[in-house]
DNA sequence: CTAGATGCAAACAGTTTGCGTCACT
DNA sequence: AGTGACGCAAACTGTTTGCATCTAG
């Protein structure tokens, strides 16, 4: 938890003013576990800030995001993607233009955990996403690259 | 590629009846790669059927999933969830609540490929998802978990 | 003949945008 | 003082639903 001048910083390092708002919706963001969603951010935020508006809290969010502070769970988040293979595999995918590619499960080493999984977690499957750039975006220019759809 | 009757017979097994529209949407989900989007899918039937209805697509999807005919590309398609650790890491992911742990990337051993990837593809992180049912899940009962917000 | 499927339009949820006003720097 | 942030409402996208009609079994 940072305090109320690292934020400052934080924010300025960025390039960001350091709002009231700002700083408010960023800690709700940071609170643990992470992963929350906007409504449960803005849910937070209201806590503290009871006039804030749920656009601020989009702005700012999209803000962290797109200056590296906050990451995004799934690329995927959006539209749906229906998978069709049955199979357990895994998946090549793009962080340009989303595409994704399956990797047949037998081409990675099975999975080791170190330890036993935490939190009486029951696992039944892993997924792996290979996270990286397709061979038709490392050719096309950056800059052509289709704005993506949403988000 | 299943052959008509194959087809029917395949829904038969389901419990759902064997439509025109529901052939042709079935074969757009499945053409390669996969993972097709409800718009993508809905392009492709068009083609087929000029006057099917996005609804119908959207109906069909969602019966397909809901019988294991399909998967999802991620569970998290729908809403934003923000991501707030900035070290690499792995996710413990319930497929009952959505709810997303972490797991330090220590505590799995290193992914190795057997092969070289395809396509040309260059790699930059790999994230795994373990997929099981959180604690709270498997001590609540089944029927009482809330209804997923979306999709 | 009947349960279930389709098509349409309207409703929703999540997210973004335009614009006037306000606040950091 | 000027640039960028806020708040509001309206616009948009992706998805679902209600209902009348049609069709596979």
């Amino acid at each position: 938890m940072l305090t109320h001048s690292e934020l400052r910083q934080l924010f300025h390092r960025h390039g960001l003013a350091a709002t009231h708002q700002r700083q408010i919706i960023y800690e709700a963001a940071m609170v643990p576990p992470g992963h929350a969603s906007p409504e449960a951010i803005y849910d937070r935020v209201r806590k503290k800030i009871p006039g804030v508006s749920l656009a601020t809290v989009y702005k700012n969010l999209r803000t962290f995001i797109d200056c590296g502070l906050l990451g995004r769970v799934s690329l995927h988040s959006g539209s749906l993607r229906v998978e069709s293979n049955p199979e357990p595999h895994h998946h090549l995918v793009c962080i340009r233009c989303k595409s994704i590619v399956d990797l047949e499960e037998k081409e990675l080493a099975p999975i080791r955990f170190r330890h036993k999984l935490p939190y009486g977690f029951r696992a039944q499957r892993v997924a792996v996403d290979i996270l990286g750039i397709c061979k038709a975006c490392s050719v096309r220019p950056r800059a052509s690259r289709k704005r993506p759809t949403r988000r």
